[in-house]
DNA sequence: AGGCAAGATTAGGTAAGTCTAACTCTCGCT
DNA sequence: AGCGAGAGTTAGACTTACCTAATCTTGCCT
């Protein structure tokens, strides 16, 4: 399905690394000539484009037809953890199906019912609603001592470590929430953070998942 | 898809008419050995079986997997209408869509949230939580003065013409409202009822289509 | 420069779901 | 009894979306 391979592409694109053919093949569990035989289609649409370097960019199209469908994941999991109080875990997999089922009417009138929200509840922008902070910074960069506020949990952390959104929900680490390095382990490679009352230890790899704004 | 397949048969079923795979062909807009292919496939599924008079039953597994999907298309409308305020040709359309990508828990929580609803904008019962009053029986069948009120405007009516559902709602003829038969013109094929103020003239074909409980 | 590992593609296969064209079957009439 | 209409099926083809096995390409490291 084209729907999908554009959000996964514009998951990982959002992240920033050079994007190869093999890595979208791991992100959505299908085989490597699958992707190959997909992205030949899709570029027949107009929706995608590869560099010499066989590096998958969107087109202006394929972007538009991304962010629609991320929008309406977000909105969707507002509604489904706002409306109906489900948890984070199963909001991002309910929101992953209804997500290709919901129309621009829809969409919009639930925006308006929402509030006119700007994120998902990891903190995520809504596309077209916001964008991320431009200070915004992986938490894994800071130094002891710093202070900074949660502003989102990557939809990579979704993908790789559903366990991950629980644990952080459950242990108050959610957006917004102020926080203070106190320790970084350069040899285990952890580092250890205090938010409100409590402390909590994270591997770097775990905290690179994390995005903050310093304060 | 199973799922579209069962959904036609449902709602067919449900008129009470012996059901043929020409008919379910005409309903889903398909030529008819597409029916047949997948109806051998859902019967090695276990979900439809055909006697010898080629007529097509739902198994007990076939019946609840259908009741599921008429239930989510249901609760979705209602949520449509009532939380989102989309008109009722539009919800339905929309509820079409988005029933396949509901599970049983989003259903679950959206039918509390709603307050527990018995049946859809049209009328038509939930299934697993309200059935078809025995009492109701066809507009067309009734006499001149005779009194009823509204049940349910026939699914039927939906497929075959969605801009009758506007006609109705815009004409106040919605579920609950009381009304009298003032004529009926046997060689015109139509009826007249009195809705409050309102009198309206519908052939015989359309207001077959409409539930009534005599009162 | 050579070679290996990772990445990408080709080749060939499966399954669902759809089509048209052409057939057979089965009733209900006359 | 026979015929025709409508219903149902067979045959053969297409598209999307996936697979495995095998091959080709490329970039990097010694």
């Amino acid at each position: 399905m084209v729907a999908h391979y554009l959000e996964a592409i514009y998951y990982m694109w959002s992240e920033g690394e050079p994007l190869r053919s093999a890595r979208l093949a791991d992100w959505l569990e299908v085989s490597r000539p699958t992707v190959t035989v997909a992205l030949r289609r899709m570029a027949g649409y107009g929706m995608v484009k590869m560099n010499r370097r066989k590096e998958i960019e969107l087109t202006a199209a394929g972007r538009r037809a991304a962010e629609a469908i991320v929008r309406r994941h977000r909105i969707m999991e507002r509604w489904l953890t706002d409306g109906l109080g489900l948890d984070w875990v199963t909001a991002d997999e309910e929101a992953a199906r209804l997500e290709h089922a919901v129309s621009e009417v829809v969409e919009r009138r639930l925006y308006e019912v929402l509030g006119r929200p700007t994120t998902c509840p990891h903190g995520n922008p809504i596309p077209g609603y916001s964008k991320a902070s431009p200070k915004e910074r992986r938490l894994a960069t800071l130094q002891p001592g710093a202070r900074a506020s949660i502003s989102r949990v990557s939809e990579v952390a979704e993908r790789e470590a559903p366990p991950l959104l629980s644990y952080l929900h459950d242990r108050g680490l959610t957006p917004e929430k102020e926080l203070t390095v106190t320790e970084v382990d350069a040899v285990a490679r952890t580092i250890q953070v205090r938010a409100g009352k409590r402390t909590v230890t994270l591997s770097l790899d775990t905290a690179s998942k994390l995005w903050v704004v310093p304060s």
